[in-house]
DNA sequence: GTCTATACTTGGATAGAC
DNA sequence: GTCTATCCAAGTATAGAC
């Protein structure tokens, strides 16, 4: 089925993709100060030129593995909270999606371009566009579950989600930190028991 | 009522000092891969073997950047957080400090140095040993305000600490990409009148 | 103690062969 | 498209003059 050209295509797709998965790694393992041109092209096993012909400057491969990342989370994200309805069971799945962020890194590649973003302006701007999306996330989901209780009225749902979003961000950099996802673990344990009592007094028909 | 000695002691802590304090600004303006020996040396007027002469390596001037902001803001917070005795204070004061912090970037020396642990495991054990006064700080602190209230039998003390400090950590993340320190700001603002009310709830009699 | 000079390493980016 | 070779800039660290 395939003409002169695909293989061609396919193997500029698959270094573009290997390059970017390895950025993903580099960022986890190495952070930022540790993801050079050289080391993602050692992890990908291509040459360190490839990178530039690729994506043309060490920026745009960082953002190119955020993107990725990025998408992939997002949708597992909403497939998550779509099922969500109380404020239990939303500390129930956001500990759970937490903890395997935690364990495959996907935070850790936004907190590393966020810190990185410091000392470069350009960077800085291209990461924060990245972020509104999560926030929106997060504030339809409160927007949600707050539907109908008391407290919908008293809180903003947007800034609600801002706080949130930040202490995600801040929650794994101290997991990752002290090397140690119970610290979090623990966290969210506490808190999905405490927005079960919660549920309960703010409709009691539950 | 000076000997021989003394001025030269006295030049000598003046550069050590003036170096830590470069330092500070260098990961305030410039981040952790901004920070260099020859950025912060130019920053102290001073040559940049100095930084070698004084601190050996420049993970020791990075580490005496961190304990100089730690200190001189621990000190400061310890202070405020006496006076505190309900959570709308506590609030209240918490977004004062929070913002003096991101103005004047000490909280930004320390996630600059959390991000960077990544690629530099020696590093990161030392700064994750100062990060613990902080959470005991915020714990004692958190103990005080909900003695005797219901809440005290329902919360860990030491887990919310953790929790304020990661929110803290991911706020002035936030804060600093966007640029931005109204986010925090009116974050703070709903926070405290929030907690205004709950205060009431827990103890009618204040 | 502080400087200049320098050795050595690593990183971003480009040129040119294949 | 991918490689090797190379250029240039920047960083850590040390040597040695003053």
């Amino acid at each position: 089925m395939a003409r002169a050209g695909t293989k061609q295509r396919g193997q500029r797709a698959d270094v573009r993709e290997a390059l970017a998965v390895a950025t993903v790694e580099a960022l986890r393992d190495a952070g930022y100060a540790g993801t050079s041109a050289r080391e993602v092209a050692n992890r990908a096993g291509v040459s360190q030129a490839s990178v530039f012909y690729h994506y043309g400057t060490i920026d745009d491969l960082l953002i190119a593995a955020l993107d990725r990342t990025s998408e992939s989370r997002m949708a597992a994200y909403r497939g998550a909270m779509e099922s969500v309805a109380t404020l239990g069971e939303l500390f129930d799945v956001a500990g759970r999606v937490f903890t395997q962020d935690l364990d495959e890194g996907h935070l850790k590649v936004l907190s590393e371009l966020i810190a990185a973003a410091s000392g470069n302006a350009a960077l800085g701007a291209r990461v924060a566009e990245r972020i509104d999306p999560w926030i929106e996330l997060t504030a339809s989901t409160m927007r949600r579950v707050l539907d109908g209780t008391p407290l919908a009225n008293v809180v903003d749902a947007h800034e609600l989600a801002t706080a949130i979003v930040g202490l995600y961000l801040g929650l794994e950099l101290l997991s990752d930190l002290r090397g140690d996802r119970r610290i979090a673990e623990s966290l969210f344990r506490s808190a999905r028991t405490l927005a079960s009592s919660l549920d309960v007094l703010l409709d009691p028909r539950r």
